[in-house]
DNA sequence: GTAAATATTGCACACTGTGTATTATTATGC
DNA sequence: GCATAATAATACACAGTGTGCAATATTTAC
C-alpha cells in the first residue's frame, strides 16, 4: 500500500525501496524482509490468483471455454479484490512499462498452473496446445479483471462471463 | 556473444556486467553504452522481429490464421536467425527463469505490433480480440522457433507452417 | 595531415539487494 | 507479573547495477 501511494504520488522514479520504507514507518532492511524488490511491493498479490480443487476440470466435457471461464473466475474469490487498490495498481503499472514485466510474471504463474491442467484434461499430445490455450485464457482473465475495475457496475461473477465471452468471441474469429 | 558465452560457462549468478565485459575485452562502461542491462545482452535481438511492409495483412480477407502466421513468418526472413547461438540462449533462459521476464517483454512487443494490425483489420470494435489473438499469435510463434532451434531438419519456411498448424489446432479445440 | 565526429573509458555517485550480527518485540509457561 | 524462548526489526558492511559527466582515444572526412 505504501509503494503503491508513493508511486502515485511522487512517479517510480522517486519510489526508492527508502521511499517506501519511511512511508510504510520501516527500515529499508525490514523491507527486502518482504519483498523481493519494488515492483512486487507494488503488485503484491493482486492479480495472482492459485487453482485449487480443480479436479472437476480435468475430468468435465463441457464447452472447454465455459470451463476456463468458470476455472479462472473462481480463482478470483478465494480472496476478494479491492477494486480501488487495483485501480491503483493498474494506473502505476500503465503509466510505467518496467512494471509491467513483473505484472507478466505474475499472470505466467497462473498461465503455468492452467496449461498443467489443460494438458491433463486433452492428453500430453495436446502439450503444445494445452500451453497456447493456457496463455490466451489468462490473457483474457487479465482484459476482464481490468474492466472489472474500471465498472464499479461489474460484480465479481460478471468476469467469469466477460471471460468466456472474449474466450467465445476469439474462437469466433479463428474459425470463420 | 560474450554475455552469452559466460553465462553457459559459469551460471548467471557468475555472470556480472564486469564479468562479460572483460569477456569482450571492453569496459564496463562501454557495456552499458550498448546494452541496459545484462539481461538484454544475453538476449541480444535474437527473438524479436519487426513487422513492416503488413498492409497486404490488413487488406486481406484469406483465412486469418494463415495469414498471421504469414505474417510472423515473415518477419523471421528479416535477418536470419542463428540457430546455434538461439540454442545457447534458449539453455541459459531455460536455466534462469529470471531471464524468462525479459524474454516475454521482447515478445510482448512483437505482439503489440500484431494487435496493431489485426485491430486495422478487424475493427476496433473487436480490440480486446484483437489483443488476444496477437498474444495467442506470437506465442505459437515462439514454439515454432524453440522447435526449430531444437531441430535441425527443420528450415525457416516450415516455420511458418509450425505457426499455422498450432494455431489451427487451438481453433479446433475452442470451437469444439 | 589536420579537424571534426564518434567511441571508449575513468570516476563519482545513487540505488538495489543480501548476509550477518545485534537489538526489539511478542508469545509462552509458570 | 515475570523470566525465557521465539520471532521480528534493524544497523551495518558489502557486492553489484546503472547513469551522468568529463576526459581521452579512435575513426572519419576533407
Amino acid at each position: 500500500m505504501a509503494a503503491v501511494t508513493v508511486a502515485l504520488r511522487n512517479g517510480l522514479d522517486q519510489t526508492t525501496t527508502e521511499a517506501i520504507a519511511i512511508e510504510a514507518g520501516i527500515s529499508t532492511r525490514t523491507f527486502f524482509n518482504y519483498y523481493n524488490n519494488k515492483q512486487a511491493a507494488i503488485l503484491g498479490e493482486a492479480i495472482r490468483l492459485d487453482i485449487k480443487g480443480a479436479g472437476w476440470f480435468v475430468e468435465s466435457s463441457g464447452p472447454i471455454l465455459d470451463d476456463l471461464a468458470k476455472l479462472l473466475g473462481q480463482g478470483l474469490h478465494e480472496d476478494p479484490l479491492d477494486r480501488a487498490l487495483l485501480l491503483k495498481i493498474i494506473a502505476v503499472v500503465d503509466a510505467n512499462p518496467t512494471l509491467h514485466d513483473m505484472f507478466r510474471t505474475q499472470v505466467d504463474e497462473t498461465s503455468s498452473s492452467i496449461s498443467g491442467l489443460l494438458e491433463t484434461r486433452l492428453g500430453s499430445d495436446l502439450a503444445i496446445e494445452s500451453r497456447l490455450l493456457a496463455e490466451l485464457s489468462t490473457r483474457a482473465l487479465t482484459e476482464a479483471v481490468v474492466a472489472w475495475a474500471a465498472d464499479e457496475t461489474m460484480t465479481v461473477d460478471s468476469v467469469t462471463v466477460q471471460i468466456a465471452a472474449n474466450l467465445r468471441s476469439v474462437s469466433k474469429i479463428m474459425c470463420q
